[in-house]
DNA sequence: ACAAATGATACTAATATGGTATCATTATCG
DNA sequence: CGATAATGATACCATATTAGTATCATTTGT
C-alpha cells in the first residue's frame, strides 16, 4: 500500500520545479525534458493542476504552466486529493450493500483516529518544505 | 485510499468468530453460514491464516480451524501483512527503475515518520481489543 | 494567417483486488 | 478398510484502479 500514486508523484516533481525557476512561467516540453515524464502523461496532469487552481496555464504561443499561489500556501494534501481523491483511510469495503457486520464497525472509529494523525502529520507539508529540505 | 483490504477485512471477522465460540475448533461451512462470506473465498483467506500460524486446520471429517493463539497474541498488524503484504506506505513508484529524481526522496523520508506513527497506533491492536470494544 | 502552446476527451495497457472452480490430500467413523 | 467430510493446493476469471497514449479542438502571440 502507498500513500503516493505516481499521479502525486510527478505532480509534486513539476510544481517543485516550476517553483525553482526563476522565469515564471514554464512550458510542458521544459518539463518533459527536465523531469523525464511522458508527455501526454504530464500534459493530463498540469491539465489537472491548472483546474484545481495550483497551477494557472497560459495558452498560446510562449504559454506554459506558473504556480497559482506562493509555495508555502500549496499543500502536499492538496495535489494528493487532487490525483488519489479525498483521504479516506477508513472507507468500508462495503460500500454499496450495507456493511453485514456492524459489530465490527468500532474498528472503523479506531482507523478514522489514524487518518486524523496521518492528515496531521501531512498537513505541515507544503511546496516550500519540500524544497528547503532537500 | 483504504487502509484495510476486504481480505484482511474478512479474516478479521473470523478470527473474531471462532474466537468467541466455546468449542474451539469451527468448520468453514459455520463461519459461511454466520459471516456470509463467499465459501471458496474464505477458503483461501482461511488456507493463508494456517500457513501463517494465526489459525490451525484440521483436515477430515469433523475438522476446521482454530485459533493457533490465544486472542491477545494476535495482532491487526499481522492479518494486514498477510493480506496486504508488508506495510510500505512509503514504497516507492519506481521500484525496478532507478528513481530518475533522487532530489524529492526526502519526501520517502518524511513518510517514513508518517509510517512509524500509523504502525505504532495499529500495533495496540490485537484479536483480543477488538473482541473487548464492541 | 500560422505556428506554438494548452484544453478536452476517448481510448488502451498493466496491475491489483475480489472471487470461482477443481482436484488432491488427509482424517474420522461406521 | 473404505466412504465421506473436511482442508490443501492451484489455476483460473472478473472487475476496478492506475498508468499511459492518441487525437482533435481552442487559444494566443507574432
Amino acid at each position: 500500500m502507498k500513500l503516493i500514486s505516481r499521479n502525486t508523484d510527478y505532480a509534486v516533481r513539476a510544481v517543485c520545479y516550476i517553483a525553482r525557476q526563476d522565469k515564471s512561467i514554464v512550458s510542458v516540453a521544459e518539463l518533459v525534458k527536465a523531469l523525464e515524464i511522458p508527455r501526454p502523461f504530464l500534459r493530463k496532469i498540469l491539465q489537472v493542476l491548472n483546474k484545481k487552481r495550483i497551477l494557472i496555464s497560459n495558452k498560446g504561443s510562449g504559454g506554459g504552466f506558473k504556480l497559482a499561489r506562493k509555495v508555502d500556501k500549496i499543500f502536499l494534501t492538496e495535489l494528493m486529493e487532487a490525483f488519489q481523491g479525498p483521504f479516506k483511510l477508513n472507507e468500508c469495503t462495503f460500500k454499496k450493500d450495507l456493511c453485514p457486520n456492524r459489530k465490527f464497525c468500532w474498528l472503523k472509529n479506531k482507523i478514522d483516529i489514524i487518518e486524523d494523525t496521518v492528515l496531521s502529520e501531512l498537513s505541515t507539508m507544503t511546496i516550500d518544505s519540500i524544497l528547503k529540505e532537500k
